[in-house]
DNA sequence: CCGCCAGCTGTTTTT
DNA sequence: CAGCTGGCGG
């Protein structure tokens, strides 16, 4: 089949043009600019599922990879649903989770365990404590937490011990650490997530035939986010790509906003130069919101200066006006979005009435949402809060699943020592101190040091380890669930918790956690995340029996055939090609356990209203999205502030926000906020001043000041209380010009303001704390950094 | 060895 | 304000 006879194919009914354009593509590299709301994911999969019933290309050819598993698994449902193709069998998957698949199917040539298992960052945490503790490194020179960010880091430029650039002391430490912490991991047979990439990235650049192996099976890769990948992933996709491979990079760099963790935009760039890029196709007619939202959400990134430029048009009216309401207080703030929310679910505004699951609240960070849950809370409203822990990161899940990772594993003394004591069985740091003391002689594992270990201090520890070996042996042959089951009995965590006070929560997680590993069993099918590839390490692939391809027997013709080409797009996991040995089930779900760590909040059914942080709203959307402490220094905030890039990113963050929305979309701020104990005084943020004003509709009035007069909720609903100001509900409303009444401090500073000082010259107003004479205002001199003033002391002089 | 209390430190997050 | 960590006392 050719392109003519595809383009009348039902699939690419519906797309506009420029969507058609991408899904069509001749086989090059390319790269979509996809506005926020563009139909990023359909172009995406409809791609892949043109590519698939074209017969241009058979699953096992397809690469595509994200940075979720939301997203990944989102991309699977959606072909499923488009073809008869079965997608668990495409290497559809996030970067680490491609990469697990990657390493476990080489794992002799990676030089790791058949069954390495991954730290999380927790893991690497205490890892490297113990490290640290280990060789004497003091902690308060090297924080462990700094020394991890320094690893993290040095592994996500693509940058082992020996490479980096050592230009102190310090450094120099710090590279003997990463060391240590490298020769630690290897001799455990244990990987963090930044190992996954790099040791991929080194075994396909290092290992010819594997490299040009992958290079001619994946002839379509496609990355999702681009605009959010960093060195080393970038370094990873120019790896696998090969000369007859095409890359579809999809992104958006006005939404780029994960700078602070490595992410790279200048990726884009770098693509469209180092791959020679041929097409380039911007989606820039938007499906999602009306367009006094997204006339906002364009003229706010309009400011920022490094764009590749885009501009996002809508069919659909004007909609409704952007709501803006200041507040005297947070709490304030809070109340009247509760009230607000309570008409819009009531449906006594024009449109009717909102299910509360399509209401969200977005803040710049979590501690925010404490206020809007206690006011959330107090009218009884129900919501759910997102971020926090997640289900596999929880102590007591973590607990178990240290049980479960030191009997398939004796060597992982992390651990090994998470639980060693834990429920206690008396074994202090003394007796643990000579274990780590023997295990480092022997140059073995504390596991293997226990029998050398001898006298008192060894009893209760060799009773541990004898305890954790039969349990191994009993294990042995036993399904997963069972195996779970044993441990959580045998290892005394069930008792431990049900004996505590307030544990019968962490004993339902523990018997969640048997059901996870069920589920893991019975719908995924074991092992699935960790599919090896039938090849051996000279590259060469492994004939495979048709039937245990995986494909569905209702497939198209063309796709059959091509299948029954590829080698290698098994969906059951294969054994070692020389040994037959193959994953345990229990390696397999502690892989599982690590790399998906699970939804965050239960009660995820119910209609309740949505709260998060504007990064993990990202890639989501809601009717109503309320924006809440748009104030400077918080949103954008005060880190950000004094690096010109980080203003950038902090407004990409608010072209996140509000983007979000479809139909309505409210911004606040509040004069005053409670913050680490202290009340603030703030200023609104600045993006209201690069916001189209004939969008947006003041509830309350433009620098209202709230002294003591008398104040209304501005609801925007006539039948309630609404201050005199902005009732009408025309989009285009002219603000009228409202005097500012202004009880200003003493003082007469705010923050935002540009000071002079005798000593330290002209800076910015960054806060103010305190009254009367207690008044002190932080304020950044670019000279002389950020210093705290006594006003009463120091002389500030306005500057205009 | 365990529990308590003082002191500190507070963006954003996925794998 | 609050949650967590680490140090110290029982």
């Amino acid at each position: 089949m050719f392109p003519e006879v595809a383009h009348e194919l039902p699939l690419l009914q519906n797309l506009n043009p420029e969507q058609k354009a991408a899904v069509t593509l001749p086989n090059e590299h390319a790269l979509i600019l996809a506005g926020a709301g563009s139909g990023k994911t359909r172009v995406l999969t409809t791609r892949i599922a043109w590519l698939l019933s074209t017969g241009q290309i058979s699953p096992g050819g397809v690469l595509a990879v994200t940075f979720t598993n939301k997203a990944a698994k989102e991309m699977m449902t959606r072909l499923g649903a488009m073809l008869p193709v079965n997608v668990r069998g495409m290497w559809i998957g996030t970067f680490h989770g491609l990469c697990n698949r990657f390493l476990r199917a080489h794992y002799k040539l990676a030089n790791l365990p058949q069954s390495f298992q991954i730290l999380d960052t927790q893991d690497q945490l205490s890892a490297i404590k113990r490290l640290m503790k280990q060789f004497n490194v003091d902690e308060e020179r090297f924080p462990a937490k700094q020394t991890q960010w320094f690893i993290s880091g040095n592994k996500e430029e693509g940058l082992r011990p020996n490479m980096v650039e050592v230009r102190s002391d310090e450094d120099r430490k710090k590279v003997e650490i990463y060391q240590l912490y490298e020769d630690q991991c290897n001799r455990e047979g244990v990987v963090d997530f930044g190992e996954l990439m790099l040791r991929s990235y080194e075994l396909l650049r290092d290992n010819d035939p594997i490299r040009e192996h992958y290079q001619r099976r994946f002839r379509h890769i496609l990355v999702d986010e681009f605009q959010d990948t960093n060195k080393l992933q970038y370094a990873w996709l120019k790896m696998l790509a090969g000369p007859e491979s095409s890359v579809l990079a999809v992104g958006d760099d006005d939404q780029s906003i994960y700078a602070f963790r490595g992410a790279r935009v200048g990726n884009m760039a770098d693509f469209v130069r180092e791959f020679e890029v041929k097409h380039q196709i911007k989606l820039e007619q938007n499906y999602r919101s009306f367009s006094n939202i997204l006339d906002s959400a364009n003229e706010l990134i309009a400011h920022n200066k490094t764009r590749l430029g885009k501009n996002l048009r809508t069919d659909q009216g004007p909609g409704e006006p952007v709501r803006v309401y200041e507040a005297p207080t947070d709490l304030a703030e809070a109340q009247w979005m509760v009230e607000e929310m309570r008409h819009l679910v009531r449906g006594d505004g024009p449109e009717g009435s909102m299910e509360r699951k399509e209401i969200a609240v977005l803040y710049r960070s979590n501690a925010q949402s404490r206020v809007i849950e206690t006011a959330l809370f107090n009218a009884a409203v129900p919501y759910r809060v997102y971020g926090g822990l997640r289900f596999f990161e929880r102590a007591e899940i973590k607990n178990a699943l240290a049980y479960l990772r030191v009997l398939e594993n004796p060597n992982d003394d992390t651990s090994f020592l998470r639980v060693v004591n834990f429920p206690p069985r008396g074994i202090g740091a003394r007796s643990i101190e000579q274990l780590q003391d023997a295990a480092r002689v022997a140059g073995c594992s504390l596991h293997d040091a226990v029998s050398a270990t001898t006298g008192k201090a060894g009893a209760n520890i060799g009773a541990f380890v004898a305890k954790i070996d039969v349990l191994r042996e009993r294990t042995a042959g036993l399904t997963l669930r069972e195996i779970i089951e044993q441990v959580l009995q045998e290892s005394g965590l069930v008792d431990h918790y049900k004996a505590e006070r307030e544990g019968a929560d962490r004993v339902e997680n523990l018997e969640e956690l048997v059901n996870a590993a069920e589920s893991f069993v019975t719908q995924e099918g074991f092992g699935r995340d960790a599919v090896a590839l039938p090849i051996d390490e000279h590259g060469t692939m492994l004939r495979q029996s048709p039937a245990s391809q995986g494909l569905d027997p209702s497939l198209p013709e063309v796709i059959l055939r091509h299948a029954q080409d590829d080698r290698t797009a098994p969906d059951y996991v294969p054994p070692d090609a020389e040994t037959g040995e193959t994953l345990s089930p229990l390696a397999a779900f502690l892989t599982h356990a690590a790399l998906e760590s699970g939804d965050n909040q239960a009660q995820a059914g119910q209609d309740a209203v949505q709260l998060m942080t504007v990064h993990s709203a990202k890639g989501l959307e809601f009717d109503c999205v309320f924006i809440t402490g748009l104030e400077e220094g918080l949103f954008p905030s005060e880190r950000s502030m004094t690096e010109y890039e980080g203003l950038e990113e902090e407004r990409r963050l608010m072209y996140v926000a509000i983007t979000r929305a479809r139909k309505r979309l409210y911004l606040s701020y509040s004069q005053t906020r409670l913050l680490h104990g202290q009340t603030r005084y703030n200023v609104k943020s600045r993006f209201f001043d690069e916001l189209p004003e004939g969008a947006l509709k003041w509830l309350t009035p433009k620098n209202q000041n709230f002294g003591g007069s008398a104040f209304g909720y501005g609801s925007g609903y006539p039948s309630t209380r609404t201050s005199n100001y902005s009732r009408d509900t025309t989009p285009s409303f002219a603000n009228p010009a409202v005097p500012v009444q202004k009880a200003a401090p003493a003082h007469g500073l705010r923050a935002g303001m540009k000071v002079f000082h005798t000593k330290f010259g002209e800076g910015t107003v960054l806060s103010i704390e305190g009254l009367g004479d207690d008044a002190r205002a932080q304020v950044n001199f670019p000279r002389h950094g950020i210093k705290w003033l006594a006003l009463s002391v120091a002389k500030l002089t306005p500057v205009t």
